[in-house]
DNA sequence: ACGTTAAGTAAGTATTCACTCACTGTCTGG
DNA sequence: CCAGACAGTGAGTGAATACTTACTTAACGT
């Protein structure tokens, strides 16, 4: 094997890239410490001169697999709060899953997978996501309802806001697992496109946003080519 | 150990109905045909005197999990195409995977289990699952969505009436999903109940349906009282 | 140049796991 | 009552796997 020599912290970040697909791929349990060590291109041995044990580099995967940055979600965020903007969000978040995310550090099938096997274990990992990269934004993307229930584009709900946005997470997430098998679960009989826009109007709807403000907010073409182009 | 002696299929029966559980809880890859043995209260050599190989035996529970009847749905699926019966079955889905189906061969969150390990592997159990337990009904849930739009209780929607039924089924599964750990996922910030009646606000408006046709059939108190005093 | 440090490995070991075999006890039909 | 069929088990086996040990080699400061 001999692997080209790397300094401590440089070996541990590539094993843990390396690694990371074949531990979501996998799962924790049918995934074997030669298989990881193969992926790394180094030997067992080194993979437990940096890692005391096998659990402990899947802790080291699934806490850089948090640290995730969104500047896309950033940028829409700092844009105002508005219909126009929760419109873009709930659009953002539902392609992210269904059609995914561009420039991503890990794809968004690795990241399901890993969503899906910690809500099967111990729900750390997606407890983690949850409280760092949707809370935070959670209050911003409440006052978007806000904003949008002031010029009358959205109806008061009888649901919490912050469940209103969960309830389009979760649908998000769902159609992207019904696709993680090579044959897709369910057959939407739709393109990934065409689903998108499905979702995205189901959301806003069950969000409570009125069909005249969907219709004037919510344009595919525009939106798509929008992010599309961003770098 | 020394178990009650069973004929062949009583003791097959009781050993996939023992098993059942295990597989879900700890996926195929966890579980060792040694608490397999356990559980089901025999001697591993007994379980591969009846099947011939750990995969055939999660094999065994996929295909014993899907042959599930549901009278209930059954039953209010049988009244006649309407809102009512539309907000039913929207309501008994969500019901079923928020708060549990009372009378089932296998607790929810086994099934929920067992449906997302599927999801993480070939996705056949899954599949199975849906082309049986969904596709039947779902010609006549369309029609309730039809007889809704017709008396204009449902406002057309962009989307094809069976994606919005599985987005619905989608958002009640994820819910569950997040309750699968010991600690819960998300803080929902509401009782189950309540949870419940937020998630079907958000999926009846998410199908498009009015306000005032949900405020009119969906009537929470009623609803439960309805499915609780069911055998 | 050279000694120290640390990255890297080949070849293990102990254990666990899926699976087997040779055997025992018990029901049943004649 | 007994012979044979069959439910059931204890005690394994070989393969795989998580982890270790004893060693090699590249890098670098002085």
């Amino acid at each position: 094997m001999s692997a080209k020599r790397l300094s401590c912290e440089e070996r541990k970040v590539a094993i843990v890239k390396a690694v990371l697909p074949v531990f979501a791929r996998n799962g924790f349990a049918r995934t074997t410490t030669k298989q990881l060590a193969t992926a790394a291109g180094v030997s067992e041995a080194l993979l437990y001169k940096h890692f005391p044990s096998k659990e402990s580099l899947y802790a080291e995967i699934q806490s850089y697999g948090c640290q995730g940055c969104d500047p896309e979600l950033e940028s829409l965020l700092s844009e105002g709060a508005s219909t126009r903007t929760l419109v873009q969000i709930v659009y953002y978040a539902m392609r992210a899953n269904i059609l995914g995310r561009p420039c991503d550090k890990m794809c968004s099938e690795t990241r399901h997978r890993m969503i899906l096997n910690s809500c099967l274990e111990d729900g750390d990992f997606t407890r983690y996501l949850f409280r760092n990269h949707f809370a935070d934004h959670m209050a911003s993307i409440v006052a978007c309802l806000d904003a949008a229930v002031r010029v009358g584009d959205l109806v008061q709900s009888p649901a919490r806001k912050q469940n209103l946005l969960l309830f389009v997470h979760h649908l998000a997430t769902m159609i992207a697992t019904m696709r993680l098998p090579k044959q897709p679960v369910v057959d939407y009989a739709a393109s990934r496109d065409e689903l998108l826009n499905q979702a995205v109007w189901f959301a806003l709807r069950g969000i409570g946003m009125k069909d005249e403000a969907i219709r004037h907010h919510f344009r595919p073409k525009e939106l798509s080519a929008t992010f599309r182009d961003r770098p």
